[in-house]
DNA sequence: ACATATTCCTGGGGGC
DNA sequence: TGCCCCCAGGAATATG
């Protein structure tokens, strides 16, 4: 899943490959669910021409800009954009290609349809994704103070559930706030309202190191990310604990544990991430064991 | 206002 | 071998 390193690889990458400077001479919507802004055929009406100034990026969203406007792209689980030659087999699943005036495409593919693009005038226009306007600091801008701040604000939430909400930090996703928690040594379901200043600490030490790290192998490829050249990313041979469960703890050798927590499938050591190493914390962990979420109502299951 | 559950979507994997 | 169900999860939306 793209998180702020693979995203940051896309962008990388594909200035690297050369987008930046290149005119769009024709955008096709080959599935007008990628398209979330304007209506498709308005959209490429309006990408006809426009030449891509630069890229960013602020948290998980890619930022296009054009030489009027910005093209927003986020890639949700399993979205990739790349640059490719027009001869190359169009794969299954590519809902959008645009077309180059060095006679090359970006095109976008995105198995499961959860990502897509917003074209906007500029970053206020209110056609924005919430998401976008609402966006917490990046990472390596958040201090161990911003992180009480928002535990003092919600402290009877998990600490998993805090670093997964965009409002608070930018760019965090299930794989890397599993791995900076484990660093931090701190339990995925710690209240946040049970954490110390030195633990807020570690969190925001940890954040960074395995953000940094991430990005310097190019991102974790489980099974989707390719970036912008369509190659993977080797951090996968570097995780600690997503996706390791009952694999060796690479700090203790206890098995990786897995639960659920804030609705995610959540990966932690038992030995070096404590739920009850505190002194008077009334926020015992509830969920530490392989729990299922009850089986509830029944209507998820109806769903199908 | 806040917290949790559901929804979207498809491919892959487990169970039988 | 094959079918069915479940699961993965980011973020919007619905519900408690």
């Amino acid at each position: 899943m793209p998180e702020l390193p693979e995203v940051e690889t896309v962008r990388r990458t594909l200035i690297e490959g050369g987008l930046v400077g290149r005119r769009i001479v024709r955008a096709q919507v080959l599935h007008p669910d990628a398209v979330r802004h304007p209506a498709p055929q308005e959209f490429a009406q309006t990408l006809k021409g426009r030449r891509i100034a630069g890229i960013g990026r602020r948290g998980k969203y890619l930022l296009l800009a054009l030489d009027a406007g910005v093209l927003v792209a986020h890639l949700r689980m399993t979205g990739r954009l790349w640059l490719s030659l027009p001869e190359a087999e169009e794969l299954v699943h590519t809902h959008v290609v645009f077309d180059l005036d060095d006679g090359r495409q970006l095109r976008f593919r995105d198995v499961r349809r959860f990502g897509g693009f917003h074209l906007l005038q500029d970053a206020s226009d209110p056609a924005a994704p919430q998401g976008l306007r609402e966006l917490g600091p990046e990472p390596d801008a958040l201090r161990a103070r911003d992180i009480r701040d928002a535990c003092a604000r919600h402290a009877r939430l998990a600490i998993k559930g805090l670093l997964l909400d965009q409002r608070v930090v930018a760019g965090l996703g299930n794989i890397y706030v599993d791995e900076a928690l484990h660093r931090a040594r701190v339990h995925p379901a710690r209240a946040c309202g049970s954490l110390t200043q030195r633990e807020h600490g570690r969190i925001a030490d940890a954040l960074r190191e395995v953000l940094g790290e991430a990005l310097a192998n190019r991102g974790t490829t489980f099974l989707d990310f390719r970036d912008g050249t369509g190659e993977p990313g080797a951090f996968q041979e570097f995780l600690r604990v997503y996706q390791r469960e009952g694999l060796p703890c690479r700090s203790c050798g206890t098995p990786i544990a897995k639960t659920r927590v804030a609705g995610r499938g959540t990966h932690y050591c038992p030995k070096c991430q404590k739920g009850d190493g505190f002194p008077s914390s009334t926020a015992r962990t509830r969920t530490t064991t392989r729990s299922r979420p009850a089986k509830t109502s029944s209507g998820s299951r109806r769903a199908r």
